[in-house]
DNA sequence: CTGAAAGCGCTTACAG
DNA sequence: CTGAAAGCGCTTACAG
């Protein structure tokens, strides 16, 4: 038996007999042989890993995005490298030209400030697939759900449900190709409501603290109290429920709230937050999928493509029903 | 200048003269030389990769725990491989015995379910790094806060705010040598407070759900309620917090609560959370030094340490203040 | 189809 | 101190 048919069977290729094929797993099997990555690696001229580039590890949307990716590249015989950005232009910028202690033989970039004009400017050549909601035209190869059509989704459940003075929390100030608004606009359009631009409160970034800040502003303000809020993400919603309660309304009895991510917390929150579910598995395997298509241009062109992942409207007690019994229970 | 001297001045060793280091750097800078990792752990023997074992990285306290770590096995030239367990006891085994894609240097594992006797088991000499509040003897290198200090301090913390009839929730059934729970009794003694045993609530897992059940069980007995609780994790914190809420009792002023591991959410919660926070970044130093330690047993003995880093208790509104005001602010 | 051999880019023991 | 050379464990082009 030779060298190129243990490789061959080791490495899935070619067809080699059933008979032969088991004897090598066997012999894999009773010795115990793990392929010396370090080795393969060198022999091959790549590093075996991809980097993620998310803003923060620690934001639970981008941890469970990485824990996705983390098991499907393994699957791949890839391995995830973590850098993280802070939410920072600069490090985005310096992290699609690749600037890594490693090597890297990919690049997933969870893009939160970059702009067109940086990916124009990029020299590495280093496969690169851009996740999130910023839109970059055809310039690179992206995934991302509908945003339009998640938030559009997320507004049309709240108007179900009765709203009519819905806020916005998290328009972006400039962006008139904001997807999430226009899939805001879009909701109330299509409902015959009328647009208050009072109720579309921009942030500086989607935390927590910068949620409550507007929705406390707009709830003393003399502009009339909204009866639903549409946050861009759950973490700006959780600001925004809170600046409800400490401002005397109950959600969602006064005013309902959907989010949109889908992170832990939305479940364990009280009430527990509706929100737009991201399919992440199917937004890792799509990222995979596309850097290895940029790494075997086999069959031609490698035109960067756009392609969407289905979301879905998770339910939960901020727009349904919520509310410490008057009485106690028993 | 030899290659050996440009070795040097790579790989930081030995004494260089000034002048000549300068050359070197200035030359590695020029040309943008990057050297391939794959190739020299081919040449040292070693991976380059270390396993970092989690139940979960989407949980926030692992997640913030991973990002400490990767930014600082960055720096020392490693690379971190995250792995889930799942909170599965077989799954952690597994993990210890080095069952990885990739072959690694050393394992820094969260131990959740691990037993001293699956540690006696084990067969795989890759060093060992153990993260968390189980104990072990000595049979392992261990790093963790002084879990009983921490939850004496927190338990301490809510008697000083008036707390009479404190709740632990979390208590593990059986362990009478659970750290945590050691330091809630302390500090009940301490105070000349009478142990409650209803007060005590085992639950089955550090979850949000379990924290919710067993705080409503208790509410709707005929225990009387409790004026103060403590639970082992935020997330069980959460939880507790939400059974509270929908038995119409307000958080602080009807029960103060107190978690432990200040996650993000602690402080986007309404009211905010009181909590423990360990020293995530020294935790992920001493975990790596230890590694290293085991690496180069470079002056003899590498005898399993057990050692201890900070923690820090976070005052927020879950034991302070907080309320919606009865009529809007204005 | 088979096997011996070169080469991936480093590190390090070794002879000079 | 210096430099040439071997070797780490793979893959793959190449001669048989």
């Amino acid at each position: 038996m030779s060298m190129k048919t243990v490789s061959n069977v080791i490495n899935g290729y070619a067809h080699v007999a059933e008979g032969t094929k088991e004897r090598v797993l066997a012999a894999v099997e009773t010795v115990g042989y793990r392929p010396n990555l370090s080795a393969r690696n060198l022999a091959r001229g790549r590093s075996g890993v991809i980097a993620l580039v998310v803003p923060r590890l620690e934001m639970p949307y981008f941890a469970g995005l990485a824990g996705q990716l983390i098991e499907q590249a393994e699957a791949r015989g890839w391995f995830v490298l973590i850098h993280e950005t802070g939410w920072d232009r600069m490090a985005e910028r310096a992290a699609i030209e690749g600037q890594f202690p490693q090597r890297i033989d990919g690049l997933i970039v969870s893009a939160q400030q970059l702009e067109r004009a940086d990916l124009d400017q990029r020299t590495a050549t280093t496969p690169l697939v851009l996740l999130g909601e910023r839109s970059f035209g055809d310039a690179v190869h992206h995934v991302a759900i509908d945003n339009t059509a998640a938030a559009r989704t997320a507004v049309e459940h709240l108007i179900e449900r009765g709203c009519r003075r819905i806020a916005m929390v998290g328009a972006s100030d400039a962006a008139a190709d904001d997807p999430r608004r226009r899939g805001y606009l879009e909701a109330l359009e299509a409902a015959g409501l009328e647009l208050q631009p009072d109720l579309m409160l921009p942030i500086r970034a989607n935390s927590g603290e910068e949620g409550e800040r507007v929705v406390r502003e707009l709830l003393e303000s003399d502009v009339a109290l909204p009866d639903g809020v549409f946050a861009v993400t759950d973490w700006v919603a959780l600001g925004a429920m809170r600046a409800l309660h400490l401002h005397g309304l109950r959600v969602p009895d006064d005013a309902a709230v959907v989010g949109f991510d889908d992170i832990p917390y939305a479940r364990a929150v009280t009430p527990s937050l509706t929100t737009i579910a991201p399919d992440r598995a199917a937004l890792a395997e799509v990222a995979l999928r596309m850097l290895e298509t940029q790494l075997n241009p086999a069959g031609g062109l490698a035109e960067p493509v756009h392609q969407t992942v289905p979301f879905e409207l998770v339910v939960r007690e901020s727009t349904t029903s919520f509310g410490p019994p008057q009485s106690r229970a028993h």
